[in-house]
DNA sequence: GTCGGCTGACTGACTGTTCAGTCTAAAGAC
DNA sequence: GTCTTTAGACTGAACAGTCAGTCAGCCGAC
C-alpha cells in the first residue's frame, strides 16, 4: 500500500489508533515474554514501527509497558460487562466470570494470565502499579457483587451479603484460575468451574451444582 | 576493604556452606528484587563472595535462581510441617497453614511472595520451573489431606472427601493470600484468615469461625 | 607442589534511549 | 493552480550503560 514510496503494510493510520496498536502489541508480547523479558524493539516488530517510534510515542519503556498494563486490565473488564449484561440470569452472569477467568492460558482474546502473574509482581513493588491493581480488583468484586444484587432483585437469590461473598469468591477463583492456568493435572479447566459453581451454589442458597462430567466445551453461550 | 589479608567476616566455611549461603542469598533478592531483576551481583554482595565465584558454583544465572527457587520452596515445606508436627489438633494445624500463607509480605523467615509471584510467571514459561511448581503444590495439598486425615482419625472432623476439600481450600488461600500480599485495602491478614477458617468450618462441619474484630498479631505460635 | 577455592579485570552482547535528519500532508501565500 | 512553509510522524545509526560470563592467575592448606 502506498504504493510510490513507502512499502508499509498499513496505511499506518492516525496516531491514536498507532498508539492503541502499540499498546495491544505491548500487552501480547508482555503476555507471551513476560514483563521483564519484553524488549522495545519486540513490541516494535509487532505493530510494524521501529523502535524509535515506540519511545517517541511512550517516552520510555517503562511508561509503556505501565500503560499497556492498564489498558490490558480495561479491556479485560470492558469485554466481561458487555458479555454480561446479554446474559438474563444470575447464574448464567456467575458462570460467565468463572468461564473467563479460569480458562487455559492463550483461549480466547482475554489477556493471557501471564499478564496477571506479572502484574501482581510488578505491584507488589511499583506504587503506582499498586494502585492500578487494587482498583482493578475493587471493580472485579463490585462485578460480582452487581451480579449477586441483580439475582437478588429477580428473587432468583436469597438474602446474603453480596459483598462478603464477593471477596471469598472472587479469591476462590483466583486460585482456581492459577492452578487452571498453569495446567495443573489436578485441577483442569472442568473441576475448576465445578468447583467455584458449587462454592456459590452453598454461599448463596441454590442448587446451581454442576454434574460432574457433563460439561463439554461450553463457550459461555 | 581487602586490607592486609582478608576481612572477611566469617570464615567462608565448606563448599556446602558456601552453597546454601548463596542459594539462600538468592532467594532473598529474588524475593525484593524480582526474578529478572536479580543480579549475580547482588547475590554475591549478599552473601559476601564475587561474582565470579557465585558463577564458579553454579555455572549460569539461570541455574542460580532455578535452584534458589526450588531451595525456597523446599525450606517453606520443611518449616511448615515441622511446625505442623508440634500441634495437636487439626483445627490449630489448618490455622497455622492459613497463618503461614496468608501473612503480609516480609514477615517471618517465610518466603515472600514476590517469590511465589515470579514462581508462577516463570512455570508458565518454563518447563522445568512448571514441574517444580506442580510437585509443590501437589506436597501443599497432600499436607492438607494430611491435616484433615488426622483429624478424622481422632474423631475431631466427621467423613469429608479430604481431596476435595484440599483443592479448593488451597485455591481459597493462594487467591486470599494474593490480596494480603499486595495489601488490598478490602483483605487484611485479619479478615482473609477469617474467611479461610469460616470456609473450612463449613466444608469440614464444624464450628471453626472465628469471632470478628477478636483476633491480634495472632503469630501462629 | 599442587589443587581447589577464589578473585579482579576484562569482554562481548544486548538494549534503552538519543539525535539528526527524512518524508508526508496540510496550510498558507501568491 | 503552484510554490513555500510548517508540523509532526517516523527512521537509521550511533551511544552509553549494564551484566553475564571468561580468564589468567593468586593463595592457603594439605
Amino acid at each position: 500500500m502506498a504504493a510510490p514510496s513507502t512499502n508499509r503494510v498499513e496505511p499506518v493510520g492516525a496516531p491514536d489508533v498507532r498508539r492503541e496498536q502499540m499498546l495491544e502489541a505491548a500487552a501480547a508480547v508482555m503476555g507471551e515474554r513476560g514483563f521483564s523479558e519484553t524488549r522495545i524493539a519486540d513490541v516494535a516488530r509487532r505493530c510494524d514501527a521501529s523502535p524509535a517510534l515506540v519511545i517517541y510515542y511512550f517516552g520510555t519503556k517503562d511508561r509503556l509497558l505501565t500503560e499497556a498494563l492498564r489498558w490490558s486490565e480495561d479491556r479485560f473488564y470492558a469485554l466481561c460487562t458487555a458479555a454480561l449484561g446479554a446474559l438474563p440470569t444470575a447464574r448464567e452472569r456467575l458462570e460467565l466470570l468463572v468461564h473467563r477467568t479460569c480458562v487455559p492460558d492463550g483461549a480466547g482474546e482475554v489477556p493471557g494470565w501471564g499478564l496477571w502473574f506479572d502484574l501482581w509482581a510488578q505491584a507488589l513493588r511499583h506504587q503506582e502499579v499498586a494502585k492500578d491493581r487494587i482498583a482493578l480488583d475493587e471493580r472485579w468484586r463490585r462485578t460480582i457483587v452487581d451480579v449477586v444484587a441483580h439475582g437478588q432483585d429477580t428473587g432468583e437469590l436469597g438474602d446474603v451479603d453480596a459483598k462478603d461473598f464477593a471477596v471469598t469468591f472472587a479469591a476462590l477463583i483466583d486460585g482456581l484460575s492459577i492452578q487452571v492456568a498453569l495446567v495443573d493435572p489436578e485441577v483442569d479447566p472442568d473441576r475448576a468451574f465445578r468447583i467455584a459453581m458449587g462454592f456459590a451454589s452453598d454461599a448463596l442458597g441454590v442448587d446451581w451444582r454442576v454434574p460432574a462430567k457433563k460439561r463439554r466445551s461450553s463457550s459461555g453461550r
